[in-house]
DNA sequence: ATGTAGAGCTAGAGCGCGCTAGTACGCTCG
DNA sequence: CGAGCGTACTAGCGCGCTCTAGCTCTACAT
């Protein structure tokens, strides 16, 4: 700075005014130190930037690699925070790295705001975490925490209702653990299965957000004595693990098996995958949430707000009519590997 | 700080002391200070660090936000980093935030070095941006510019190789468009076409590394006369898009065509999917790139490397024999939407 | 007693910038 | 002609930290 200063004529004030494009330099002066600045290469430290400002205008973002949903959300995170005026920091947990080190690492970086994606951690966490810093959460409801996310407990109901109005009875839903709103879509199954008279039939399969929990799942299944008719996942990615044991293993879907995902993941939506799902509006979830941080840095005394938003079914070619029972469906998995809920 | 060091009752440089984990406190007043830190919520400023220390310690990566195979290699590159002792810097670019946005934003947090994942910006650009700072390209060569990528002209070519031990001869290729590789990848297509004394068969259709280039390239095909029986897609989206939309149109995959993609996405390994491909081993490739930029940074003056790995071929249930061929393979696309390189 | 070494600790400069308070210099207007 | 004002510019402090130089104190050899 102090290099294109000298070599414009000028203080090191006056570029620091062109280069944040305040009034107070003359045209000429301006076109001077941006000529010398890009003579030497000059760019403004955002570190020595943020120092000084005293504040960041960043927003921290917490991302899990490889998960096609936030791919979306992230997209639209970079053009709401540019339009509001605020930077994006984003860092991702991976299998190796856990979300409390992503998370401060955040906080080093004296972000001013944090938007957290799909995160695991407990409510409890979440909200000690909000009473520290600005936090919205993507993907699930907290108390006393900004979010925004879908109605997933809906989102899972209708797909009971699409699935039972084809005359299927056995419907199981493969859960997603302890992952971001699974309890929701397990109570959306329940709540589901008891509108649809079909409390009795009732059946969860604790599982995962990924492929390998519906291979396992489907493996599960495929020993136990006879498969039920409908099988609801707990989101895309275990969905397709799913598909893909039952198709190998011979199983055709939907005419022996009919399988529901949730997030309408682009590859979901190929012909050859074809899966019914759940769709969620991304852009609308992360807008929601940039906008949330962004009004509560605004007014920091303001009510948390949740916002929800409807799921949407997404018919497709896994769905079908239920195949004729040829047994008891409660055998449909060995007792012992399932936990039924109520 | 000034509060941590009030609070313990030592100085602000015995709590940097403490905070650095260098020697010169003893074991009490370190958990003193600890104390003071945990009590108050303490936390190093990591841009006040880093404008104090000189140097940020800090690998910028950018990214392709939803591209699976990244995925992977963003994971090895945290693990390496943290090894060789450095922070990452996650960077992505979207439909909207062009690669020079996203490297500019790097550069203004001074990262010492760069990793860029599949850039697409100019050779030229590339080698500009390495005088500048130190630059590890993974995904394709760069001259004068370290880099890390497999040996993908090898890979297409050994598909070639498979696709007409099977019996084909109208094989043709979709390829990346200006993306990275995309130029090797073409090379090895026609080196392969050679070799297997088919020049004259030889077609590139202009493609791009996404679902919707494969979609696009298949309805032409579809548009055409005939069929060719073999198509060799840029990456895997690029031929997930193909298989989908010529499954849709009721060609049977590998029956009447037989696909080939490139990097072993991991949907691509799914029975319904099922892709024969290229697999590129993404944990090497982070691997070199993060190795590369810290060997750079302790020998500025050493010569660039360039890490080449050799492309494993995964056969899977996309490419069988080709069918018999009942006319000119030649008219399969309607010629003035194909352009034939040599 | 004196010297020496090392461990434990502190003062204070400075990293690159933003920002406040100020100066210098026109210009308009009474 | 001077007061008043707006524009163009500068001096220099301080953001939260690191790091060098130096200080103090104890332990032990001379």
């Amino acid at each position: 700075m102090t290099d294109v200063a000298a070599r414009a004529g000028v203080s090191r004030a006056l570029v620091s005014i062109v280069f944040r494009d305040r009034p107070g330099a003359s045209a000429g002066t301006r076109a001077r130190v941006l000529a010398a600045a890009e003579a030497i290469g000059y760019r403004p430290d955002s570190a020595a930037q943020r120092l000084a400002r005293g504040r960041s205008r960043a927003v921290g973002v917490m991302t899990t690699v490889g998960e096609p949903f936030e791919a979306e959300l992230i997209e639209t995170i970079y053009a709401e925070a540019g339009v509001l005026g605020y930077d994006v920091l984003l860092t991702a947990r991976t299998a190796a790295r856990g979300e409390l080190v992503a998370v401060e690492e955040l906080l080093a970086h004296r972000c001013e705001a944090l938007v957290l994606l799909g995160p695991e951690m407990s409510d409890e966490l979440l909200a000690e975490l909000a009473t520290r810093t600005t936090v919205a959460v993507v993907g699930r409801g907290v108390a006393g925490v900004d979010s925004a996310h879908t109605a997933d407990a809906d989102g899972v109901r209708r797909a009971v209702e699409h699935v039972a109005a084809a005359g299927h009875r056995a419907i199981m839903h493969v859960d997603g653990g302890g992952g971001p709103n699974a309890r929701a879509r397990r109570a959306g199954y329940l709540r589901g299965m008891a509108d649809a008279d079909l409390c009795a039939e009732a059946r969860v399969l604790p599982g995962a957000y990924d492929e390998a929990a519906g291979i396992a799942a489907a493996r599960l299944l495929l020993a136990g004595d006879e498969l039920p008719t409908a099988v609801l996942a707990g989101n895309d990615r275990c969905a397709l693990g799913l598909l893909d044991t039952l198709r190998r293993a011979g199983v055709e879907v939907p005419g022996q098996v009919s399988v529901v995902g949730y997030n309408d993941d682009r590859v979901s939506r190929l012909a050859h995958v074809d899966l019914t799902t759940v769709r969620q509006d991304a852009a609308a979830l992360a807008r929601g949430a940039v906008r949330a941080v962004a009004a509560r840095l605004d007014d920091p005394r303001s009510e948390p707000v949740e916002l929800m938003l409807p799921p949407h079914l997404v018919v497709r070619g896994t769905t079908g009519p239920a195949r004729s029972q040829t047994g008891p469906t409660g055998a449909a998995v060995p007792e012992d590997r399932v936990s039924s809920k109520a």
